[in-house]
DNA sequence: TAAGATTTGTTCGTATGTATC
DNA sequence: GGATACATACGAACAAATCTT
């Protein structure tokens, strides 16, 4: 785990308990190269290794926790676990740091128009029929086209949904994270701000058709016209959603 | 701020109780529109709004502070405050979930191919001449070839900065913390992980001369040029990189 | 099903540290 | 330096969850 802040002479102790035990406890999780899953030392253990009191013990776990590092369990075989930090927790922490920031449409935009094209190309010839099946099976959310506001936010989240499983079957965990956080912010303008289109029967079948058409291509592997849709379809959802003028995302975060 | 997690009926009262009280701060401070800064009630106060112990109110401050999300300070006038999340935390906090993950140089770079160029490319005639003056002033750092595998080291952490200083330019603050934080995992791993290239005069030159035609392209306001500057730097950095085939990142985090 | 063991979760009272006036 | 207002830390007890028998 990373090293902490700069420290001035005397900030060691300066630095609250809590903090301190629970820089340790990474420290020790790293050096010993504990995986997902292995035990950690139970509060009673930390309690006299550290000798400190239960209540700082504890605030030091919760620092941990929040940051999804461990997880615990009451009970007989509980205690804490160091934990994965899920995708969900990742984009939620992250989506804190723009909370206080201007995030637009259009700066969205900009970067899905340059990362999506990028991970279509690269998953042209790649995906199983299963992964084929599941993005088809998703699609089927938007098989006819909406019949008031509400169906056709229902709808867009379904096709947000998509590409934030597409998203998950490259091998770029990077490339994946980055693409899935900015569907997700996306789907939190359309569900918690109410941002939807009213419902249009033309541009319904346009990005349908885009959709289907970046399916053929990645099925049978053709590279350059899976980004190159996949561009287009970008394009157009811009054009589209900067008609809403809605602008920032104002939306805070998971545990 | 975010909702929480699915609850599936009766999840409200499992939930731990400090977990509550996080999210019922977080909500209040969304609701209130509260600023950093802005002062959050006392201890005292929280311990009998939600009439629970300090402890628990304490371990639930924890989780918020292990966010970003607030401060706090001791003493006359001290107490908790709405806190900004600074993006040195923000990329921490994302850098663990990266941590159990499979991430390579060559995940990196393709991501920074094709944003790097597209922040140039924006940024072209839209720097002020203090901040093409810091550009040049970091690039001072390796004005002249490295003499040792540790000065090469030095440049390298040096020529990312220039990157990452780059990227605050910007106006668009979601490409900023993407490109900064590929920057931050590129250092970490150049000092953390102790890889560096051995000195090579050749590709040296080709790289700074690289960079000061990005200036001169910013300066002058050529957008197109900026840009394919940008990707040829991009595509010399990786080959220079992927030699080392150092691959994954293993860093955590800070507080 | 019930009882017991184990481990985290929560409370309360008290004392200490720290920054401001 | 002393008083004040706050967070920080301690320790002992009790509550709740969950596994085993």
């Amino acid at each position: 785990m990373a090293e902490n802040p700069p420290q001035d002479p005397g900030a060691r102790s300066r630095r609250s308990r809590p903090l301190h035990v629970a820089d340790a406890i990474k420290d020790w999780v790293v050096e010993r190269g504990l995986q997902p899953g292995d035990r950690l030392p139970g509060e009673a253990e930390l309690i006299d290794r550290f000798g400190m009191a239960k209540g700082t013990i504890r605030e030091a776990m919760r620092l941990l926790q929040a940051q999804g590092l461990i997880e615990t369990k009451t009970g007989p075989g509980g205690g804490s676990f160091v934990g994965e930090v899920t995708r969900e927790r990742a984009s939620a922490l992250l989506g804190n740091y723009f909370y206080f920031r201007h995030v637009t449409i259009d700066d969205i935009y900009q970067v899905r128009i340059a990362l999506e094209p990028l991970l279509a190309g690269s998953l042209a010839g790649r995906l199983s029929d299963a992964q084929l099946g599941e993005l088809e099976a998703i699609m089927e959310a938007y098989a006819e086209p909406a019949a008031d506001a509400e169906e056709e936010r229902r709808q867009h989240v379904a096709s947000l949904r998509f590409h934030a499983r597409l998203s998950d079957f490259g091998g770029n965990a990077l490339l994946g994270f980055f693409i899935g956080f900015m569907a997700q912010i996306l789907t939190d303008l359309t569900v918690y701000k109410r941002l939807y289109t009213t419902p249009n029967h033309d541009l319904w079948e346009k990005g349908r058709q885009h959709q289907i058409d970046l399916i053929a291509a990645l099925r049978s592997g053709d590279s350059a016209r899976a980004k190159a849709v996949m561009r287009s379809h970008m394009e157009m959802a811009r054009d589209l959603m900067e008609a809403q003028q809605a602008e920032v995302l104002k939306r805070f975060i998971a545990e």
